[in-house]
DNA sequence: CTTTCGTCCTGACTGC
DNA sequence: TGCAGTCAGGACGAAA
């Protein structure tokens, strides 16, 4: 379920359960991933330091004592877990390692839709999975202006541009519905109708519901990293993601929310409050 | 160049 | 209850 906000609430439990600890007995179960685990990865990651957590759109970026980043990506179907101490191996437990206050973390994603490398800090953001990341949505460099630069001469709907991680990094399609909704504006249209106005209550809602989602999975979320695995309490905040057919939270449509395929994928919206 | 489509893989859910 | 079919929140690379 990793968009940016759970990204961002795992980093947060990782960073309690990492910072500063020495990571031991790294084992990596399956090296076939999305793309290879480096063959080399045990020995390079086993007895170091971990120095800093932190994210950049959907990447977990892990800094060890060496200058190595670990980059961690969940696709569509990875958890991490952490719990109080090793146990036995669970199916799809791709890559496992202790620290030296016993805890034990878990990458576990059935899908094998995850990444997982290594790159060195001084050119971890020219790594391929990095460079070419638009601006991050909830710092200043995403602004009505830098989101306005990015679409310019693109012909798709807003929907499909608000997925492209070069417009802005770290939205997924359950968010960019969220944000459009909030903003007022139709998934279908065009990027090029979208004036100063538009830009504006679409950055402000995209910062809003990824704030919105952050907060409320925080606490819930916050188990998930630890060891549940459940869903995120944001679940219940949805306005429209997955609620075809059910009515808009903020006005009385007939029809409610409806859903559209857009580039094979799934959006949903209110056509009355959405223009 | 841009955009859409197929693809990687497993599991959850629906309908017969 | 079983089984087949559909769908899934990501992102790349091929094709148009």
């Amino acid at each position: 379920m990793p968009e940016l906000p759970e990204v961002e609430t795992v980093v947060q439990g990782l960073r309690v359960a990492l910072a500063g600890k020495v990571l031991t007995n790294v084992q990596v179960r399956r090296y076939d991933l999305r793309y290879p685990v480096p063959e080399d990865f045990v020995e390079r990651v086993d007895g170091r330091q971990v120095i800093l957590i932190a994210r950049r759109a959907k990447y977990i970026l892990i800094t060890l004592d060496d200058s190595t980043v670990m980059i961690l990506h969940l696709g569509m179907s990875g958890r991490i877990v952490v719990s109080s101490g090793l146990s036995q191996p669970r199916i799809h437990d791709h890559l496992v390692f202790q620290t030296n206050s016993g805890a034990a973390v878990t990458f576990n994603d059935p899908r094998r839709f995850g990444m997982i490398t290594l790159a060195e800090q001084d050119s971890c953001y020219d790594h391929a999975w990095l460079r070419k990341l638009g601006p991050e949505p909830l710092t200043n460099d995403f602004t009505a202006g830098t989101l306005l630069v990015r679409l310019q001469g693109k012909r798709a709907s807003i929907k499909s541009s608000l997925l492209d991680q070069r417009v802005v990094a770290g939205l997924g399609n359950i968010y960019v519905c969220e944000a459009l909704y909030w903003a007022g504006i139709s998934p279908r249209r065009l990027s090029t109708n979208i004036g100063l106005k538009r830009a504006l209550r679409l950055v402000a809602a995209v910062k809003s519901v990824l704030a919105d989602a952050i907060a409320a999975g925080g606490s819930s979320l916050r188990d998930y990293v630890q060891s549940s695995g459940e869903l995120g309490y944001f679940q219940n905040k949805l306005a429209v993601y997955n609620r075809e057919g059910k009515p808009c939270p903020t006005c009385d449509c007939e029809s409610g929310i409806e859903r559209l395929v857009q580039s094979g994928r799934s959006t949903f919206y209110c056509p009355r409050k959405q223009r």
